[in-house]
DNA sequence: CTAGTTGCAAAGAGTTTGCATGGCG
DNA sequence: CGCCATGCAAACTCTTTGCAACTAG
């Protein structure tokens, strides 16, 4: 699969590597890129693609019926645990000591293997407690 | 809404406390309650209802589009991340220091605000580890 | 009694797939 | 030129909803 490298495949990928600090859904890419000639169909099957071949991540929010998808920055986001913020969408990552720590933590005091790209917190991320208190 | 506690109601939350453990799915749930005169509808509606008022938790996986629902038990549950492991299904809870510490330093090197009954971690557990070395 | 709950079937959202057409290399 | 990718529409899965019948309190 993906041996074609297509305009729209390009598009896609482009999209998703501008907004690597945020996790989209298939409609969100869809209606960003309604006028590059890609249709809904062609955005699913190249997001499945990506996805196996490792390039994004596939997440999912709690409370939505919807996938998000994520370019993985390996520079950034290699080894890190993940935040997501529930109120502006945008996903943050944990500082590598902390994640590091963590992970060795459980892993010895549970036998618990922890992975990493799959885990994802959810919480409240600072600027959007700001403006919470407003 | 609950307001009347039927037969259905009772069979359902029975079933979600005796398995606290898992994670289940409302197909698992029906499934598994099929001899005991609810329908899916009910079950759906039932397990809504649940939620919101705070008795079970709704839990997506990567990579299932299905959601799971488990019961909360707030002795065990209180305060404590979750770890799922993504072989068995089985929901453990993330020792309560760790826990603790985790939240705190998140907190204050990122200035985000964890919420623990949404955010699970995805991995392989104790056992799943042994039985894949065979 | 009567408002809450149910089962059924139909609708809905998000995603996947079959098929014929079009385009990359 | 041949295989891959695309667009479209239909199919599919999971979940929600409308409605009439039923039932707990």
């Amino acid at each position: 699969m993906a041996k074609y490298n297509t305009e729209q495949r390009k598009k896609l990928l482009d999209y998703l590597i501008s907004n690597a600090d945020s996790c989209l859904s298939a409609s969100q890419i869809a209606e960003a890129l309604k006028n590059e000639d890609i249709s809904v169909s062609a955005v699913y099957r190249n997001l499945s693609d990506l996805e196996k071949s490792g390039r994004i991540r596939k997440l999912s929010k709690s409370g939505s019926r919807e996938s998000f998808y994520q370019y993985i920055d390996t520079d950034r986001c290699k080894d890190r645990l993940h935040l997501s913020c529930v109120e502006c969408g945008k996903l943050f990552h944990l500082d590598n000591c902390i994640s590091k720590k963590l992970l060795e933590e459980v892993s010895e005091s549970d036998g618990f293997a922890i992975n990493k790209s799959q885990s994802v917190l959810y919480g409240v991320c600072k600027n959007c407690k700001k403006s919470d208190e407003v």
